[in-house]
DNA sequence: CTGAAAGCGCTTACAG
DNA sequence: CTGAAAGCGCTTACAG
């Protein structure tokens, strides 16, 4: 480490008090404008750069959010984590990110790290190993705002960024419906993740709408709706007595599959077989034909909690407890789907 | 912000002073084993919590890294990224992550953030529109270790880890004539950029090697290698006199898109034309007929670019100005290349 | 094994 | 318009 120049160097090569230079560097309203430009001038020549950290510490605000992620290298969180940094940016703030790697135990380790007073607030997506959210109750006590989104905790109330999951997958479903499928089928992620829950539910609702029976035999469960599990499914379905004439798959990776396992088998699509993904991933505009799918919103989930999460850190007498805020989805129609 | 209890509080509620608490709590040898205990006791009823800033502003280390990258949300930086978290992580670093959007204004902006002795070092991948690397010079000044990844600057020596690009075109066209090959075509990026520069010498240099013949109307060159772009060249393939009878591609995108313009003008791959792309990109393994591609290393990019980091920061007496590590990268053969 | 003291580099209320 | 002084919460060399 080198000797650096601090607000003191300056000063004395000035003949002026810190005091002063604090407030020349920070446009205070009361100096002069020609201290000011004495003092910006020295500063540039003296290459001063402040230090943000003892900053921090006299203000008791450091400007940086943590973010914790199961994994920043699935789309959807890179995306949301985009949306985070550009409205973080934008308002001077910073991003600090940590990966629960979904192990409770990382994400308990990492809350720990958050509540030794490094960032201002917390924006957190839960592992899926998560069932309890005591570790994240401090925060509160710290008086350390917190806005979680996507998975989300149910076991208290907390600010939440949301999309609509159900209705989401109500709209998908009701597309086949109008879309003239009869048999329709789904595949469906983890039932003990809310938001599959949602899913299912939304298309079990849509059936019953439109008085279609519900065929468990064309519900296909899966762990992580990983992409060779929808392979899985979709064999599956081939061996049924009569295939479903569309199916409502809970992400795009398995209605992917599904499309390229259902092609092998010469099954036309969406003649035969309709397909809606979920999520909008970028291989859904790739595959052929391209996939009909539900724009979840990532990158302004991303900006959503972050605009909240700064209005709870800069506005002290704000009374709400807290907020859930649910964000509206779009359903993108594609060829997988159109039937007319 | 609620009173947060500090060191003081401890030491007044134990009848002990502060130095006292600071070591206990820091397992300090001199301390015996009941003071620890009753020390750590007290902590965890009154739910003390450290304050890091306080810590790191006395320490003069943030335990920060600081990560410039273009854009989050493009699947290579999230693996880098990811990489560098998970190393970082085991270490006791923290990571701040910040998007140049590839703008070089934004980029110059970050750097001047970061030099505010917020992070104890940097990890940076240029903006596309950056041709000098000027304001990143003042890091070396100010004592704070800078390491570059992928798109690394040619104008000034730097840490850098990167992989062979020129060996690794070499390798996959090597692959093409070897497969038996014999008009082989490519797909070129931005040619002021160095690594898509390389990506084309290494082609020419195999075909060369092989007294292939050099033929420019087989190269095509794009911009960005965007899938659209990529549509785009395997149209003029398409329009060509004769078709090349395989393709090496600069990333995956433009594989892909060939690979689906190309079956839909009723050409078989790999018989007609083998294609190889470059990344590895989860769609490399989606796409009928799973793509052949190389291995870019991303995630263990971020590692390596992290490790070699934190041994900058820690290591005072290092008397190495700037290292180029470069890494393996990886043929991996799929479908849309064998031809034996 | 424990304590008193100094100081990291800022910011700001108070005084002039 | 400018300055002197206090203090944010830690850590550690020095002393005992």
């Amino acid at each position: 480490m080198k000797n650096r120049i601090t607000l003191k160097d300056l000063a004395k090569d000035l003949n002026l008090s810190p005091s002063t230079i604090s407030r020349a560097l920070g446009n205070h309203p009361a100096i002069s404008d020609a201290t000011k430009k004495r003092v910006q001038k020295k500063a540039d020549t003296l290459g001063f750069t402040p230090n943000s950290i003892a900053s921090s510490f006299r203000m008791k605000k450091t400007r940086s959010l943590g973010i914790i992620v199961p994994r920043i290298d699935i789309h959807f969180h890179s995306l949301v984590i985009s949306g985070i940094e550009d409205y973080a940016y934008k308002n001077n703030y910073n991003v600090t990110i940590f990966q629960s790697k979904n192990s409770l135990k990382r994400e308990k380790e990492i809350t720990k790290i958050l509540q030794t007073r490094m960032v201002d607030g917390v924006i957190g997506c839960l592992s899926i190993e998560t069932k309890s959210c005591d570790h994240f109750k401090k925060f509160d006590k710290l008086g350390v705002p917190l806005v979680f989104y996507d998975r989300v905790p149910t076991d208290f109330d907390a600010n939440k960024i949301v999309i609509n999951d159900f209705e989401s997958a109500y709209t998908a479903t009701k597309h086949l419906i109008k879309s003239g499928c009869k048999r329709i089928g789904h595949i469906a992620g983890n039932q003990t993740t809310t938001i599959f829950n949602a899913r299912l539910e939304g298309y079990k609702a849509a059936l019953k709408k439109y008085k279609l029976p519900i065929d468990e035999a064309l519900i296909m469960h899966t762990n992580n709706l990983s992409y060779d599990e929808g392979v899985n499914c979709a064999k599956k379905y081939l061996a049924l007595p009569e295939l479903p004439d569309g199916i409502f798959c809970a992400n795009d990776y398995t209605a992917v599959s599904v499309i390229q396992v259902f092609r092998k088998g010469g099954i036309n699509i969406p003649q035969q077989v309709a397909i809606v993904g979920f999520s909008n991933y970028p291989i859904s505009r790739i595959i052929e034909p391209n996939l009909t799918t539900i724009n979840d919103r990532a990158f302004q989930m991303g900006e959503a909690s972050t605009k909240l999460l700064i209005r709870k850190i800069e506005d002290d007498n704000d009374i709400i407890d807290s907020e859930i805020i649910t964000l509206k989805t779009e359903l993108i129609i594609r060829e997988s789907s159109k039937l007319n």
